[in-house]
Parts: C-alpha cells; structure tokens; sequence
DNA sequence: AACTAATGTGGTATAGACTACCAGAACGGT
DNA sequence: ACCGTTCTGGTAGTCTATACCACATTAGTT
C-alpha cells in the first residue's frame, strides 16, 4: 500500500475519531465542522476533502460492503427474504464482535466499539436520522446487485428491491430498540426477533 | 373556521405549489428559498414560518393523518402486517385519485395531482430523499399508535413497530418502481404487489 | 540526483439555508 | 372604538458547503 494511501487513512481514521468523541461529549448539532477540524490538527477545507458533508463524519462504515460480501457468500437456496435476513444478523454478529469473529474481521476494525454511540446519535439527531435511512438505501442497492445474478428479469429484481427493503426496515427496529435499552439485549437474537415477527419465518 | 385559519391555509398552499412549480422548472438545488417566496409574493422569512426547512416545501402532506385515521377504522382482525398493508393500498387509492373518492376525500384535496412530480423530485434529489425516509419514520409512530390500543404491552408495540417498518419499506419500492415508470402503472396494485413479495399474502 | 506529474493541503471569498431579535400591521373579541 | 394576539417583514449573523487559487509533498522516470 502506498504511503500515500497510508497517510490518508490515517487523517481518515483520526478525523472521525476526533469527531465523535467532540459529538458525543457536546452534541452533533453544538460541534461546528471548525471544532473538529482543529481538534484533529487539519484545516476545514482537508476535513471536507475527507468527508464531503459534517453527517459523513458519523455514518462513513464499511457494512454496505460486508453485507454484499456476505449476501453474495451465501447459497441461492431459500427464499429471499431468508437468505437476506440471515445474512443481516450474521453480520450484526461481527458488528457487535460476538459469535464467530474471523481474523479477517478483527484486522479490519469492524468489530466496532463506538458502534453503539453512533447508533445513539443517529437517532436522536434528525439531520444524522434522515442521512441513515438514505444510506440504507444505497445498502439496498447493494443486496439487490448481490442478489440478482440474472439482471434481465425484471420480476426478480423487483422482488429483490421488495426483500431487501423490508429486510433492512425490520432490522432498523431492532436497531433502534437496542440502542434505547443501551446495548443491553442481544442484537443478532433482538434483530432475528424482528424478522420473524415480519415474515413468520425463523433467522439464523 | 377563522378568517385567519383561512387565510393562513390559503398562503401555504400558495407557496407550496409556488415552490413545486419552481423546483419542476429549474430543479430543487437551483432554486432558492428566496425564489419561492418572491414568487408567492412573501417574504423569506414568512415562508420559514410556514414551512420550517426547504425540505417541507416539497415534503409536507397530510397522508400520515390520513393512514392513522384508515387504520383505526381497520377492524382488528387478521395479522397486523395485513390490516397494514391493505390500509396502505387503500390511501394510494385515495392518493391517485382511482376508487372510491368520498366527497370528503375530494374536498380536503387528498387526491392530488401534483403527486407525481413530488415523488420524482423525492427520489432524484438526496437531500429530499432522506428527509423522506424520515417523514416516513413519522408515519410509523403514527401506524403504532394508532394499532396499540394497549399500551402496556411492549411485545405487541415491538411488533407492531416491526410490521408498519416492513409493510411502509415495500410501499417505498412500489412508489419509486411507479415514478420510474412515469406514473404508468396502477399504483394500488403496484403496491399489492409488493406487500404480496414480502409476506407471501394477498392484500385489497 | 533532478525533473515532471499527480496528489494532498491551506487560504480567501462566496452562496445559500436557517435563526435571533425587534418593529410594525392585521385580525378577533370586548 | 379598543386592546391583546397573531401574522408579517427587516437586519444582522452563524454555519455548512463550494469554487478558485497557490504551495508542499510524493511517485515515477531519466
């Protein structure tokens, strides 16, 4: 890897880092863009090199990709809601580091300790709020590119967009709920719970 | 009603379409706040008291007050994502103006002509976008609310938030399948169709 | 080592959404 | 006709985000 890339990531990660910490402390909508750049030691117009918009700050992961990885991962048999909803609690299980926790995993940092305050300021921000839900939407996108190996049927993509949408909304409650209780319950269990309670169907 | 309840309602409705006017002609991020309400012939700063974000000027409707009161009317039998999901099919109904309009439903304008154009500005604007995911958190709560009749059962109002979550997200892909086909196809049944790839039912 | 191209970084100026505070105008009930 | 309430407008300001510019650092080449 470049040092270039290596430098980059770096500010990256040091940026956020500083970002949340300033947000959780004194509130999303009490930090300026100014105060987090200055916490980090760069100028606004890097921050913004960074990340394009002040929400980016809280809601930039990496679970867009690792659920297209594992969606494509997984046997076409099923149906789709089940091969989609097994594998959002399965990646649930790596985001809150219980269960099987590959290597692989733990080098990439997605066992994610400020998982929960982000989840926290996401809901209680509206600005943050209204950003996550459009960025399941491109989650979405993601599943149904996994899903859809045949792009000529325009029925199975419709049928794919409908799974994952629902998937992802019956997710978002257990998601929401969890983090009204402060992370106690389990939240693979709390979102498996969620999705049987929609399609009457059991989730791994 | 009040002549100032009157004239109130009157000057919201004016800047509204206004604002839809304007955002069709040169598109949402090229038309100022200021534009609109030169436009509708106020100042800027009566429009904010109007419509608190730009957002709204294209956003705000009166379909969540319209899903709660179809939903309470809704005899509790069958599933809850059943009562849901026909309800939602019904206010498409009522939204694109097909079935039976009451003469209430005619007078207080929900059958709305301008429904298309603001679908399409939702979908293709990002900002517009989120917000509407939000708005349809709203929605939701509104959903709950109106399906809980107990509210000291937290297993029924966890299921409850699960279903509108689910049936509202299927809704959503009908809706953008619809506004991409140029408002072609019957709504309704696009709906139908949706909540019956989802849940493997029928819906009215 | 030196030169070039690509990339990261910072400064200034600016547009536009939104708010706080204050002053005047119109309406509703007495 | 009178007074409190509500609607409206103006000014000044904050903050997010962008456009344009110049400088510094790195990667690849000779």
């Amino acid at each position: 890897m470049d040092l270039r890339q290596r430098r980059r990531a770096e500010t990256q990660r040091a940026i956020q880092s500083h970002a949340l910490r300033l947000f959780v402390e004194r509130g999303y909508d009490s930090t300026t863009v100014a105060d987090v750049a200055h916490a980090a030691g760069v100028s606004p117009m890097t921050l913004y090199r960074h990340f394009p918009t002040k929400e980016d700050l809280v809601l930039t992961d990496q679970y867009d990709r690792l659920i297209a990885e594992q969606i494509a991962a997984t046997p076409a048999a099923g149906s789709l809601v089940h091969r989609i909803g097994s594998t959002l609690v399965q990646v649930a299980r790596i985001a809150v580091g219980s269960g099987a926790d590959t290597a692989a995993d733990a080098s990439a940092n997605l066992s994610d300790e400020g998982f929960l305050d982000r989840v926290r300021l996401m809901i209680s921000t509206p600005a943050l709020r209204a950003r996550h839900w459009d960025s399941q939407f491109a989650t979405q996108k993601a599943i149904v590119d996994a899903v859809c190996d045949d792009p000529a049927d325009p029925d199975l993509e419709f049928r794919a967009w409908v799974a994952a949408a629902a998937c992802l909304a019956a997710m978002n409650v257990a998601l929401m709920r969890w983090a009204e209780q402060d992370g106690g319950p389990d939240l693979p269990a709390l979102i498996a719970d969620a999705l049987s309670a929609a399609f009457a169907d059991e989730f791994a």
